[in-house]
DNA sequence: CGTATTTGACCGGCGC
DNA sequence: GCGCCGGTCAAATACG
């Protein structure tokens, strides 16, 4: 009996040795496996890199090429048009607020691109309220302002001349301002001469004390302004120690959820890739009602109202007045830009934010601002747009992650703005299709300017992966500090390490 | 210790 | 002229 169970031992021995070695061997070829696929896909995000590079080349010379011609097409209808406009007449009130827009460009551009437009608009402007659609055709000329100044190339060029330009509409002469502070005499004082300065007014849902706009500001004052029981908080941009740019954040009393950022001024200084988008939607709806309040009696306010929803183009001015103001310095014309408006939480809403325009207007020039902490601590972000995107951002957008997703309604509502200003871009028959993929691209991975390139990347990455390994590899956004580290992506690599 | 935030004081515009 | 109110300043305080 010893010897059957000395014999049989050492087969058991020799059965489990070979089985571990199947195993092991198994083992290592899915590791083999994992490793050749970790090196694809590494292989595949160092295309993707050169794709996006060359389509971001693409996308600005395309956007060049876009606003030459429709410039030009703008001083063709504008000899026609501005004839009858009496848009000119105000020029105090045309202090352009475009943010992170090169002001040097020709006043009659402005007024050509943006005015003869918003004029359609201006036969409904009733006590200077105006609301302007954004998915309506007639503004075509806006997203051209918008997208122009979301070039960060454009506007890290931009002078120092800048705010001269935000006194662009000029020559209010200094008077009783200026002897107020010798404090910042050198940068200030053209700002300040400025008795009229638009300002532009956005509402977002937002649970952070600040929507993070890519931007850096401090806090510098705080005031409980009447008929407003949640405190007025005083922003200053600190990107460049002279900026001139400003902005007020504010609760809405009636409804808390809602918050009321009110910007005002023009950067002199190149801004954050990511809070270009910011700087240039202000921008061009600061435009729009530079442009269109001119026709509003001197001494009121003009208040703009862009809704996001469905209510494009159609007038809401009480709407405007009883809830979407702050209350305001009625010399500065104030446009809200309102990223709150209920039928764009709808899941359907959502869902078409997966759709090219939304997901391209999304990221990286998308408006998201929500933080999940405060922008008002700059040194923990160690720069102005360090936080900016951060998770709920992109994750949202493409319904990827439920909390997110839900967290990210407030998102969704101001992608919705850029989507609409992007749609319009692009109702331009003869740039629709390109600028569609351009912009596409740069959510899609960049990897859409090319036809191969396209439909190689839909062939072996989901959209939203696609998107989310831009995001990952992004180094604008891994800069911004965007770490939405891609929630996709990160399975896909844990998988891989866990392997 | 340097920087950001807080907060009361101050200033200027506006309406009465 | 006076008071109200929005906006800003700047010293004090908090924070990392």
């Amino acid at each position: 009996m010893p010897n059957s169970n000395s014999r049989t031992a050492p087969e058991k021995k020799v059965d489990e040795s070979v089985g571990y070695q199947e195993i092991y061997s198994q083992e290592e070829s899915e590791l083999e496996n994992a490793r050749a696929e970790m090196g694809e896909v590494r292989e595949e995000n160092a295309r993707l890199k050169l794709t996006l590079q060359h389509m971001e080349k693409d996308y600005q010379s395309l956007q060049c090429r876009f606003f030459d011609i429709l410039r030009q097409e703008a001083s063709k209808k504008a000899t026609n048009v501005d004839v009858g406009v009496h848009r000119i007449e105000e020029p105090n009130q045309l202090l352009s607020l475009c943010l992170g827009r090169s002001p040097r460009e020709p006043k009659h551009d402005e007024t050509n691109t943006a005015n003869f437009k918003l004029v359609q608009v201006d036969h409904e402007d009733l006590n200077a309220n105006l609301t302007l659609g954004l998915g309506n055709s007639k503004l075509m000329e806006l997203p051209m302002e918008l997208v122009r100044s979301q070039k960060p190339q454009e506007t890290s060029l931009e002078e120092p001349k800048d705010h001269s330009e935000a006194g662009a509409g000029e020559s209010l002469p200094p008077s009783s301002k200026t002897p107020k502070t010798t404090r910042n005499e050198d940068d200030e004082v053209p700002q300040q001469a400025n008795a009229k300065r638009a300002r532009v007014s956005v509402r977002v849902r937002c649970d952070t004390p600040t929507m993070n706009d890519g931007c850096q500001w401090r806090k510098y004052g705080q005031k409980i302004a009447k008929g407003n029981p949640c405190p007025r908080a005083y922003y200053r941009c600190t990107v460049a120690p002279a900026c001139p740019v400003r902005k007020q954040v504010q609760r809405c009393y009636e409804d808390m959820s809602i918050l009321i950022t009110t910007y005002e001024g023009t950067h002199n200084h190149p801004l954050p890739f990511t809070a270009s988008s910011m700087a240039s939607t202000t921008a061009a709806a600061a435009s729009m009602l530079l442009s269109g309040s001119s026709t509003s009696q001197p001494g009121f306010g003009s208040t703009a109202t862009l809704l996001n929803g469905s209510d494009f183009g159609v007038f809401d001015s009480s709407r405007t007045n009883q809830l979407y103001l702050p209350k305001s310095n009625p010399l500065l014309p104030t446009i809200t830009l309102d990223l709150t408006a209920s039928p764009s939480s709808s899941p359907i809403h959502l869902n078409r934010l997966s759709s090219s325009f939304a997901s391209a207007c999304t990221f990286p020039s998308g408006l998201s601002f929500c933080s999940s902490e405060s922008n008002i601590s700059p040194n923990s972000r160690g720069n102005g747009y360090l936080k900016y995107g951060s998770l709920p951002f992109d994750k949202g957008s493409f319904n990827l992650d439920q909390p997110y997703a839900e967290k990210n309604h407030q998102s969704s509502s101001q992608v919705s703005l850029t989507e609409s200003l992007t749609k319009a871009i692009t109702s331009d028959p003869n740039f629709k299709s390109v600028i569609a993929v351009a912009l596409s691209s740069m959510v899609g991975g960049g990897a859409a300017t090319h036809g191969n390139q396209s439909e190689r990347l839909g062939h072996h990455l989901k959209w939203s992966e696609a998107a989310h390994q831009f995001t990952s590899h992004n180094p604008l956004i891994q800069n911004g500090k965007g770490c939405s580290t891609p929630s996709i992506f990160n399975r896909l690599s844990s998988s891989d390490s866990q392997k």
